[in-house]
DNA sequence: TGTTTCGTACGAAAAGTTTCCTACCTTTAG
DNA sequence: CTAAAGGTAGGAAACTTTTCGTACGAAACA
């Protein structure tokens, strides 16, 4: 009931897992396995056959893509970073605050770990967009 | 390794399903396993013993409290609704934004899903914020 | 060339989460 | 008093996610 072959166009949520390794390779572009492996071991013991994988079920989900050529497959995110990231947030402010972006906004102004600086930046931001 | 008796004090982070239960007792305040179960219902179809099971669980874990003097249990959420927010926000902006409150402003902002008032208001709110 | 190292593939165990069946007790209605 | 309705408790099944053992091929190297 999940992975039907006509409408295949929703997208797919990351498991926490996947997050993790979807985070690395946002963040360092196009890695190997192996690579992925010991960015991840530098936070928790990882094996190597569990990053591994993890990374092929992502690519079988749609998630990943890869090239093959070289042994050392390379694996790349399907989609952009921008697109996934939008869509999370998107269903997190659903469920934790009705869809409401600003009610988030209240959230955070009155969260002890947003610093000043941050407030700051935000204001300095909806000025510029203001402006437009 | 989870629950030890000695370091009991870190926030339990709440499943998808735990979380539904506590948006139900968040917006209508404590109530019986029937009630919050006639609500879940209004979405999807669930047995009444699931959710049972659940709530029984979610206070196990100490996520809710109840009140075992009448017959009918009635649970409470045992933390404040805007701790556990926090430190879900928190979390989700530490794994998507690296930490910064400010980086997920302009994502907010970039979304095409948030509105102009969402944006006005803001607004309003960090001016008001400077003013203090 | 033989052996060690490093890679992929795959299946299944382990762990975590969700659902529901069954048993049994209490309250309510007839 | 009895039957039906509605409550809790607990265990186990079903499903999802995560981890890893094993097999086996390719590359590196002594």
């Amino acid at each position: 009931m999940k992975g039907n072959t006509t409408e295949n166009n929703r997208q797919i949520e990351p498991t926490k897992a996947e997050l993790e390794i979807l985070q690395v390779l946002w963040e360092q572009g196009p890695l190997t396995v192996r690579q992925v492996n010991d960015q991840l071991n530098e936070n928790r013991e990882v094996n190597y056959t569990s990053t591994l994988k993890l990374m092929q079920i992502m690519t079988e989900k749609g998630i990943l893509t890869r090239d093959e050529r070289q042994m050392k497959h390379i694996y790349h995110v399907a989609e952009k970073e921008q697109t996934t990231k939008d869509f999370l947030l998107e269903k997190f402010i659903d469920t934790m605050y009705n869809g409401s972006a600003s009610r988030l906004m209240m959230q955070l102004m009155g969260n002890k770990k947003t610093s000043k600086e941050d407030l700051a930046t935000m204001k300095e931001l909806l000025n510029k967009l203001e402006q437009k």
